[in-house]
DNA sequence: TAGATTGTTAATCGATTAACAATC
DNA sequence: TAGATTGTTAATCGATTAACAATC
């Protein structure tokens, strides 16, 4: 397929769904894992299978950026690893910084999970002034009112957002001023974000209560 | 609308669809605020403002379970508080085990964020000897291996899932065995549960990654 | 070549929105 | 009564699935 090729198919498809890229990382650690147990080729069958979504499904999903596969063959899981974490921008590591320092937020500041997966916490903050100049995992908690400029300077394009929902909004205004893009949400309640700026919610109790919906009632 | 109607109504209407009940404990948080705001009576409208969703989306939500609004008024904010627990199956509390005492199974059993929303920690759980028989919030760290057991005397049917990726289906089937019906999952790999437990995935790193594809790349 | 699997198109399915009669 | 807002129906929009030609 030429570059040309390539010009106008870019030009005539659309953007992706959002319900597609929050797919990737997803097929991106199942990938990861398949690597590690030394599958070296894989179908889009075998991929919907661990990550328990349809062939067709991972095939039009992945197809969205690319021709990554080779019909009759599959698809190479190391090439495919590759190139979903450039599409997702996670072949870099991005700066990550903490607002809110309670459980949660010291919990978040300790885990080694985002490690390795495009992310590095490297600023925490809190307003209690009994918290601030704490120090969690080698890195001082800073007053959140010098939030904007702090992120500003380091350039922090990513936040976890850890603060009772009462704050949550004020909390996030002054994020989006330091020039966050991305920030992840504890708070159970909707905070309102200019249009360039992504925000996901991921309140566990918020979760919990739409399972339980469908636990039947006690009669066993 | 009598008795009668209401039986029609009900076998002809289809379950109400999983997005639905999903963004029902968005729609319980905002109207607990509300009530805390003073707001005693409110409108699709503004519920719809508080949660980042049409007004038409909160009416065609709510109807699926019931007329619980009043024509040319709106809806009781009490009223409707008390109809989504009850839907939610959230008018009760739910005991919840955690296994896997990491980072964040720690911070989970400190929080207090799920208490008053329908839940309690009772029990946690982790496979490292040198972590069993530890304390955390007067909550003795059991060994995972009696995991099925212990679940099923305490009657236990919600559990939060912290442990590392490769322990995690190992993790959720000693759950299920033990009558467990809804998971929260903080490992970023997919799970296989029965046709009758619920699991959601809650892992930070999943999120980030599905946010920053939207971060365009420096040229500010 | 025969078998396998992709990328893509068309068909199906489901969710959201718009509109409005019912009615408080 | 006039104004407002629900619950519901029909229209629109978007996502998933099925099917298959292309091709490795």
């Amino acid at each position: 397929m030429t570059q040309e090729d390539n010009c106008r198919k870019a030009r005539k498809k659309k953007t992706p769904p959002e319900i597609t890229v929050h797919r990737l990382p997803f097929y991106l650690r199942a990938l990861e894992r398949m690597k590690e147990a030394g599958i070296l080729i894989t179908s889009s069958k075998e991929l919907g299978e661990w990550v328990g979504v349809s062939a067709a499904q991972i095939r039009k999903d992945i197809s969205q950026f690319g021709e990554f596969g080779k019909q009759g063959t599959g698809y190479h899981t190391d090439f495919l690893i590759e190139k979903l974490r450039e599409i997702l921008k996670v072949d870099r590591t991005w700066d990550v910084a903490i607002v809110g320092m309670g459980d949660i937020g010291h919990a978040l500041a300790r885990y080694k999970g985002c490690e390795n997966r495009g992310f590095r916490v490297v600023m925490l903050f809190d307003t209690h002034p009994e918290k601030i100049g704490q120090e969690v995992e080698g890195l001082p908690i800073r007053d959140a009112a010098t939030l904007p400029e702090a992120l500003r300077e380091a350039n922090i394009k990513v936040a976890i957002l850890s603060v009772p929902s009462n704050e949550a909004q004020n909390a996030a205004d002054k994020l989006t001023q330091g020039g966050v893009k991305a920030i992840l949400s504890y708070a159970p309640i909707c905070i309102h974000v200019p249009e360039d700026v992504r925000i996901e919610y991921v309140d566990p109790a918020t979760y919990l209560q739409g399972m339980t919906y469908y636990i039947p009632d006690e009669s066993d």
